[in-house]
DNA sequence: GTCCTTGCAAAGCGTTTGCACAGAA
DNA sequence: TTCTGTGCAAACGCTTTGCAAGGAC
């Protein structure tokens, strides 16, 4: 297993704290944390930091492929390290974001016409807890 | 085939001119405009057209189930008057966004433990005559 | 020294809100 | 009158940009 340094490292990211904390707390979350979140949760550590690092770090992170930004609902914005095929189901009730993987991959399912980069979907509706409390 | 104004009408929105130009050259597209290109296409129309009412009269087709948000890439938002299941494809290079339809449904491919409102998907990456100008 | 990274402050931009006016019922 | 719809202007919130200071090498 490797250690989040090492993978920045592997793919040419050099680790300062904030690179490494910011990485770290995304691999550790499947919360989907929006940037204000991540900046929020991470000012105790790290008293210095600015919301600019945060977006600064976050932009080198999806360009290196290790971070993937989520859509899901309305314009906010939202951040995943969980990088494999895979959608987002948002809870209309509780606001909850959790991943969904399917059977089979979408790639099947698509005419190939064009060359495909990312694939993501997403999916809102009422979780299972929330429909069991109604 | 009914006109859009039936369409309104029997969706319980009272037609006014500036709802059904907006909802009319929403049909009429597949370009998935933002906000401000509706605005800016209809201003010559409407001279007297504001984002205002642009905003208000696509969260009112949204609330009614008639217009889709689509987010596809970054922040930016846009409508689609294609309500049937599909996704999206958005072209890297030439920034087309083109509507993406499945060989089966995606929701075949779920576990159902939660209800399901709107599903979406979104593809992005390069597209066929893009491919070939190479 | 140079280059890279950070972080404050300000700007930018899309969207929402407050509010007043106009028109329909 | 009351209710609905519109539209200007201002406010808002998230993100980006400009720029200067700090740190690594």
């Amino acid at each position: 297993m490797k250690t989040n340094q090492e993978i920045l490292v592997q793919n040419g990211v050099s680790p300062s704290i904030q690179r490494l904390k910011i990485f770290s707390y995304l691999k550790a979350t499947k919360s989907h944390p929006t940037a204000y979140t991540i900046f929020n949760d991470l000012k105790d550590e790290i008293p210095s930091l600015s919301k600019t690092t945060v977006y600064n770090v976050l932009k080198l992170l999806i360009a290196k492929r290790l971070v993937q930004e989520v859509r899901i609902e309305g314009n906010e914005l939202r951040y995943d390290a969980e990088v494999r095929e895979h959608g987002h189901f948002k809870c209309d009730v509780c606001g909850e974001v959790s991943d969904v993987f399917l059977n089979q991959p979408l790639n099947l399912l698509l005419n190939h016409s064009y060359e495909v980069k990312e694939i993501q979907f997403n999916i809102t509706g009422v979780c299972k807890s929330c429909l069991t409390k109604k």
